[in-house]
DNA sequence: TTGTATGCGTTATCAC
DNA sequence: GTGATAACGCATACAA
């Protein structure tokens, strides 16, 4: 079912029922509905590889993010990412791959996403793994030659395009209005500096402190590269015995065990211990007490992140572009 | 870059290399270093549109689901679906693409979307709206006429292979539950019958109502279409008035509504009120009580689902298989 | 307003 | 073990 066959249908040329069908050149009235009726009879639909490999376009993109294990919050934040994401490129016209790599695991490096070696899609959103430029963010950017934008986390020593909120920022004024509601040893607890995300909220940790004149206590500071309930029980319990009176989570998953253990042995937050987190997540309203934060929209970040790759693509936007989002304060009542 | 200029600067002929890139048939040691060598030289790829043109194959499946808000736990879910497809699929050699339709928005509708209408995809994992067959799911079903498995929500009256949980006995089980531990007017608050999953956990609560001698009750009802936790705390607040003592809740971001209202006007969980929910995120052990639920398992049900699409891609299996997976009780405090 | 003819890059058939 | 070449379905330059 091609063309040739509508065209041998309606006793036209194939060159005229490419045009009626693409609207890119003036067709009769009559041939116009002679081409449709045949379309509508015999359900023919155009071939994607043909178009594709005679145009070089696919008006597909993708988009590449970490997949945690499953019931993992971070999983919610980044669909939230892909949804905004989606939405933009689906406006202009684009399609999106949405391809997944798991963290830390060897096997599923990028290199290995068959699509994009291809070139099948124009452009990637890619949420890297490392903040230093390593292998795997390595091949996915050098070996595709494609427009890339990095969305959420930052590379550094590139000049890659990259959309981001500003982690620091947000966490530097949390930690600060927990200094401003009387705190004095202000604990840390969060991922690895590896990752840029972590990495700046750290920073802000550290910023926070030199604001506001507390000496900065590496006992106070417990940066982990696993999220579960567990260890932030863990991480919790060691603080308590640092006699510290706050304790801000650069990840929700840390800060729900914490919470748990802190319950559990009858600890009163905030009374006794004040907490803020990082992400905001309807629980965070449900819990006693409620959860305040700093926030982030990832849907607004994807958004974002796809309109910038769609100008480099249609190269209306410089390749190095740099966008930095602020985050909000969510105020409830874990912090006073 | 194509094959034709890697046959010529090897001095072979592109059915040798294409043979080679592939193995698809023996090549002498000697040709194969060279065209290595002269892919590794000139960064080759093959072009993935020729390949599919000419194969009429592109180990391309799209998985379809609904997004909802930002920020809503639904998203995790269906992320966990997704990454439970991704890797049977990879698996298997296929490449997954992702693509979403906002419920009950016209504008989104499913025969929008392009890339099944192109024979780009292979097959579909399709998570649609209604129980009953309707048109947009029509047009997607009927209009690209490839290999489709449903997947979490059954339609009625079709053939269609599907594979989703046992909705109906998860929450017949959870009630049965609540009325042994005493509990006599048990109220259930979900989503609208229209979708197969709503419409299932309704069943369970009605057969657990027959079975332990319960009268069905139309004021202890409440099905509505929009999950806020605004929704949640209305409808528990008309509950409230009929003098209940627990409450079924088909839907997580209901019940958080109902548990920050019972919060606040000091009700007591599970001592006035017993609440059971559906899904199990891990706030659920955060909140004071933790929160008992009927579980099922998402990404297990994405890596079933995938398999079954590969094997009808393949031949394989029947067109008209239903696998109905089980769902675990989570059981904490909250019901007792 | 329409038609003819070419080529995109690959695989696969047939012949050697 | 290898090569020449047709064909996949489409868009488009050129011609009428």
């Amino acid at each position: 079912m091609s063309i040739r066959e509508i065209a041998k249908m309606t006793g036209l040329s194939t060159a005229t029922v490419s045009h009626a069908l693409n609207g890119t050149r003036r067709v009769s009235q009559k041939s116009l509905e002679l081409i449709q009726k045949a379309v509508e009879e015999t359900g023919y639909k155009p071939n994607f590889a043909a178009q594709m490999m005679r145009t070089n376009r696919s008006n597909i993109v993708a988009i590449i993010i970490p997949e945690t294990k499953p019931n993992n919050s971070t999983n919610g934040f980044f669909f939230d990412v892909i949804v905004g994401a989606r939405t933009a490129f689906q406006k202009a016209g684009y399609n999106t791959i949405v391809a997944t790599y798991i963290e830390n695991d060897e096997d599923s490096r990028i290199d290995k996403i068959i699509l994009l070696k291809k070139q099948l899609v124009e452009g990637i959103l890619f949420v890297p793994y490392r903040r230093e430029l390593n292998d795997v963010a390595d091949s996915a950017i050098q070996n595709t030659g494609l427009p890339i934008v990095l969305v959420d986390r930052r590379i550094e020593n590139t000049d890659l395009p990259m959309v981001y909120a500003d982690n620091a920022d947000g966490v530097c004024r949390a930690v600060k209005l927990l200094a401003s509601t009387g705190h004095k040893r202000i604990a840390f607890v969060s991922g690895p500096t590896t990752i840029s995300t972590s990495y700046d909220r750290y920073i802000g940790y550290c910023q926070a402190l030199k604001q506001i004149g507390h000496a900065y206590d590496p006992d106070l500071v417990m940066l982990v590269s696993t999220y579960t309930k567990e260890i932030g029980k863990e991480c919790t319990e060691k603080l308590l015995a640092q006699g510290i009176d706050a304790i801000y989570f650069g990840n929700d998953v840390l800060l729900m065990g914490a919470m748990e253990y802190l319950q559990s042995i009858h600890v009163r937050i905030p009374e006794d211990i004040a907490i803020m987190g990082f992400d905001d997540y309807d629980w965070m309203g449900v819990t006693t007490p409620k959860i305040s934060t700093t926030y982030q929209d990832p849907w607004h970040m994807g958004e974002i992140a796809a309109g910038l790759l769609l100008d480099i693509i249609q190269g209306k936007e410089k390749d190095d572009t740099v966008i930095r989002l602020p985050c909000e304060l969510h105020l409830r009542q874990s912090h006073l």
